[in-house]
DNA sequence: CAGTGGATGCTCT
DNA sequence: GAGCATCCACTGT
């Protein structure tokens, strides 16, 4: 993969694994993403399942390269990079970053937090970013996103997904091998 | 460390 | 009214 940008028009399974060590920033802010989960339309855990519209989950339906952002447990904001054709319901889920610019800035979003932990899961990392309802819809290529291909390749984990009860069968969840910033370690 | 429970609000049935 | 794609503080080793 030497392009500058990932393709995000592929299956959700197929982008996961590539957006492993992708830089993402908002407003300058942001890493490498070392943790990340797919999600598609045949899914029962994922909102898109069936490929049923509803209000919350409409950017989900957008072209691949669309951020689609909802609230978690009524108090975090989680970020997704939205997968796929136009009309199938397909996302990744952004879970964690190595925090590498503005570490000043997530700081103080944060509150009194170590390195570590500022960008250690879905709920922390869009804190950190400030990524937030406003957010949800808008295309990744532009600002005040950036999002940048990994440009060496990279020892990928995977492993089953986090907080869901449904198809936790399967192991839909990719991590940077070794990184100290993931939000769980891998088995 | 591991395990537990509360906070919190929106979406969908 | 149930159920969350979570986080944090607190407990007990």
């Amino acid at each position: 993969m030497t392009q500058r940008h990932v393709n995000l028009r592929r299956s959700a399974h197929a982008v996961a694994p590539d957006l492993v060590g992708a830089e993402l920033y908002v407003d300058g802010v942001g890493g490498v993403i070392v943790e990340v989960e797919a999600y598609d339309h045949e899914d029962p855990a994922a909102h898109g399942f069936g490929n049923r519209r509803s209000e919350r989950n409409a950017s989900m339906f957008l072209p691949g390269g669309h951020a689609y952002v909802y609230r978690s447990y009524g108090i975090h904001w989680c970020l997704n990079v939205v997968c796929g054709e136009e009309g199938v319901a397909e996302a990744v889920l952004l879970r964690a970053l190595e925090p590498t610019r503005g570490l000043d800035v997530m700081r103080a979003r944060r509150g009194l937090h170590q390195e570590r932990l500022l960008c250690a899961g879905p709920g922390r990392l869009c804190q950190a970013l400030g990524v937030t309802k406003a957010h949800d819809g808008l295309p990744l290529d532009r600002p005040p996103f950036e999002l940048r291909a990994r440009r060496h390749d990279v020892e990928i984990v995977t492993g089953p997904r986090i907080g869901i009860t449904k198809a936790v069968e399967h192991e839909w969840r990719y991590g940077l091998a070794g990184s100290r910033f993931l939000s769980r370690r891998f088995a």
